[in-house]
DNA sequence: AGCACGCCGACT
DNA sequence: GTCGGCGTGCTC
């Protein structure tokens, strides 16, 4: 039925309603009829009409109706009995809407869970417990001896909680089926209730860490930032334990943040064995139901410690008392699509707002953190000495300049994997490419496989008979003659992971060789399961990223990294600082355990300065070179970017609005440095073509300021809506 | 972002 | 003669 339009009073109060939708305004509506707005609906789910559908939105304020706006519409739903969107996490938000110069309505569903973003009910976040029947109680002397009678002994004390069970109980599921089944036994909602923590002692720490603890503890109360700054194995893990058990111990909520491939279960088995509390895991691989229930179990203050990927930080936190961020240079922490929110540097705004500390942990700290430690916005503290007896790692050199390679490994690789392995080693053999080979070229006429839709040429897999492309998916069958020449010299040019295991497996026939890579190692545990069939026998691993971190691996000896030629000298100016990264962390796999280490980088620029620097005064002395180029070139952290993009069939398309936006920007702030448009760094992509606008300013304020004025303009352009565009406040890539 | 309205090609 | 292509305009 369609609604008719309602004229409202211009001073009576209405919802000022944010909409998921790229419109960087509110919708003014009236509440559903017989309702009055006031100032508590604000952060109130609501259903509104839309043109011809239905969306659900936020109120986001309380205020008269735009005398400029249409006849208004009245609301057809509250969603919830009270505002889901509260205090600080709404403030937060807000920040966060303005820092990314997103539309609130998109920062706001960004931040909830799928079904709450579509408007279902919340969802219940009641514990279950087991207990007796009438009959069971009765009947329970006269079962037999057994799991059953096992746990109706344990019941007939009263009602048990399913967590309790879980800690307690081993396989007491299909014991309490057994039970249901006669009637015996019943599962029943209980409120959930914080259960005080039960801690389990750890390892005794030595004196930097407790230190480290000190510093957390006496910062607790208030807002601070604290950078561990610890080598690998000298037990920042157990630094975070102790802070997030002294925060349980007043009885605050933790959240921890971890990157992607660090949320494996071995990780989240020692939270739970050391804290005593249940530790909610908040990642993709989760159901939209169990994501929701983990966010309402946090809202009402029921749920205490969690460990999630980036978009935990969108966690309320009623009661928080600590925010820990591990691997806190880690670029999966920044969001790569929609809002391009960096949620470490969200969470320090939460920190901020919440009153609590937030403590950032790496090996390698970013530059930016080093920077804030070295202004003295941080608290540094450093872990400098490894835990246990593990020895730092020798790290040698191997110059492959005029030697014969084999997949791109030298004979003086395999010589020291041959070694290790003789010493009963594992030895691992890092990548960063996967594939067969990257590219596909012809011998006689210089053709190469190149991607239809990209700028890129397709990856070899499959032992060459398959051509891949890395950046839209697309996949073919290798040919088997030379489309231009017709000729039959194909040759896979280059190595990836795949083909170097095959060069291993030639080389070392009777010796186990495992590649881990996105081919191989699909699912979130696949990692686990194939190190664990891996065992601790000697053997050889091939890999990518995905092995430089996570899991403990103490029987490597040798750590092998071929190909960081190209990080030498790529383009982007992040390079160095991740290819530093790269290697301390590789390195910091060989030798965790008794057994002394060895790292073998292997390059054709054995005297490159970043090799140099890295040897010599390692990862800080790295840093502290790269911050003084930054400075001198006018990069963050001493600059503030912002990039600009534009994809569309037709690359004019993309100049024109982009030259439009810069006269815009121009106009707003003729100071603010401006670069392009440049085609991007692959000017096309699954069949659009992409250019790119750099905005840098020294100061931060100067650059959001110019934001904050042109973008109403740029959203009214008539080029911008020939393309699809898209802003991005601190890019990470330049691309 | 959707979705409707609106003017030009190959089909029952 | 219609179904449908996606250009463009709007959404309280």
């Amino acid at each position: 039925m369609p609604q008719a339009p309602i004229q409202s009073n211009p001073s009576t109060p209405v919802w000022k309603v944010a909409l998921p939708l790229p419109l960087p305004r509110l919708f003014d509506y009236l509440p559903p009829e017989g309702e009055a707005a006031t100032e508590g609906d604000v952060g109130l789910r609501v259903r509104v009409p839309f043109g011809s559908r239905e969306l659900v939105g936020v109120v986001a304020a309380v205020a008269a109706a735009d005398g400029d706006s249409p006849d208004l519409k009245a609301a057809l739903d509250r969603l919830d009995p009270e505002p889901l969107f509260q205090g600080e996490l709404l403030e937060s938000l807000r920040w966060l809407a303005r820092y990314t110069h997103a539309p609130l309505g998109e920062v706001l569903a960004t931040a909830l869970p799928a079904p709450l973003r579509r408007g279902e009910p919340l969802p219940d976040t009641h514990a279950w417990a087991w207990q007796l029947t009438e009959a069971g109680l009765t009947a329970r002397e006269r079962l037999r001896a057994g799991k059953p009678r096992r746990l109706a002994d344990r019941l007939a004390a009263g009602p048990c909680d399913e967590d309790l069970l879980d800690e307690s109980e081993d396989d007491w599921r299909s014991a309490a089926r057994a039970l249901a089944k006669r009637g015996l036994a019943e599962r029943a909602a209980i409120p959930a209730v914080p259960r005080a923590p039960a801690p389990q002692p750890g390892p005794a720490l030595n004196a930097e860490q407790q230190a480290a603890v000190d510093a957390v503890t006496a910062a607790s109360g208030g807002f601070a930032a604290l950078l561990l700054d610890g080598v690998t194995g000298s037990g920042k893990t157990e630094v975070y334990l102790h802070a997030i058990a002294d925060c349980l111990a007043r009885g605050r909520q933790a959240l921890v943040l971890v990157p992607e491939i660090g949320l494996t279960p071995q990780t989240l088995a020692r939270f739970r064995a050391r804290l005593g509390v249940p530790v909610h895991a908040l990642h993709s691989g989760l159901g939209d139901g169990e994501r929701a229930r983990t966010w309402m179990a946090f809202a009402r203050g029921e749920a205490r410690v969690v460990v999630g990927t980036r978009s935990a930080v969108f966690l309320p936190l009623p009661e928080a008392g600590l925010i820990v961020i591990d691997e806190e240079h880690d670029g999966s922490f920044k969001q790569l699509d929609g809002i391009r929110y960096h949620a470490r540097d969200f969470a320090l705004v939460r920190g901020k707002a919440l009153g609590v500390p937030v403590l950032l942990g790496s090996a390698t700290p970013s530059l930016e953190s080093l920077r804030n430690a070295q202004a003295g916005r941080f608290q540094h503290l450093r872990l400098r000495e490894r835990a246990g007896a593990a020895q730092p790692p020798r790290v040698r050199v191997i110059d492959v300049r005029k030697r014969p390679l084999d997949a791109g490994l030298s004979p003086e690789l395999f010589d020291a994997i041959g070694h290790a392995l003789d010493a009963d080693g594992q030895v691992l053999v890092f990548k960063n490419r996967r594939g067969y080979a990257p590219v596909l070229i012809c011998h006689d006429c210089g053709w190469s496989a190149q991607c239809q839709r990209c700028d890129a040429p397709m990856t070899v897999h499959g032992g060459g008979r398959r051509l891949q492309c890395h950046h839209c998916g697309a996949r073919r069958p290798a040919p088997d003659a030379c489309p231009d020449c017709g000729g039959l010299a194909l040759q896979a040019q280059g190595a990836g992971t795949e083909r170097i295991e095959e060069a291993l497996t030639a080389r070392f026939p009777d010796v186990p060789v495992l590649r881990i890579d996105r081919g191989t190692t699909q699912r979130r545990d696949a990692l686990e399961q194939h190190l664990a069939r891996f065992g601790s026998e000697r053997g050889i691993l091939v890999g990518t990223q995905m092995l430089a971190k996570g899991h403990d691996l103490p029987q490597l000896t040798l750590v092998a990294v071929v190909g960081i030629d190209e990080g030498l000298f790529s383009a982007d100016f992040r390079a160095p600082e991740k290819l530093a990264q790269l290697l301390i962390q590789v390195a910091g796999r060989a030798g965790r355990a008794q057994r002394p280490g060895e790292v073998l980088l292997q390059t054709h620029h054995p005297a490159h300065p970043l090799l140099a620097t890295l040897l010599a005064g390692g990862y800080g002395a790295f840093a502290d070179n790269e911050l003084a180029q930054r400075e001198e070139a006018g990069f963050p952290p001493f600059a503030h970017l912002a990039m600009l993009r534009a994809e569309a069939r037709h690359t004019d398309a993309c100049e024109a609005f982009l030259r439009a936006a810069r006269e815009r920007l121009r106009d707003a702030d003729p100071s603010l440095e401006l670069h392009g448009p440049l085609p991007a760094p692959m000017p096309r992509r699954a069949g659009y073509q992409r250019m790119q606008l750099l905005l840098s300013s020294p100061e931060r304020r100067t650059l959001h300021a110019s934001l904050d004025s042109a973008l109403p303009a740029i959203y009214a352009l008539p080029e911008a809506r020939k393309v699809r565009w898209s802003l991005d406040v601190d890019p990470l890539d330049l691309y």
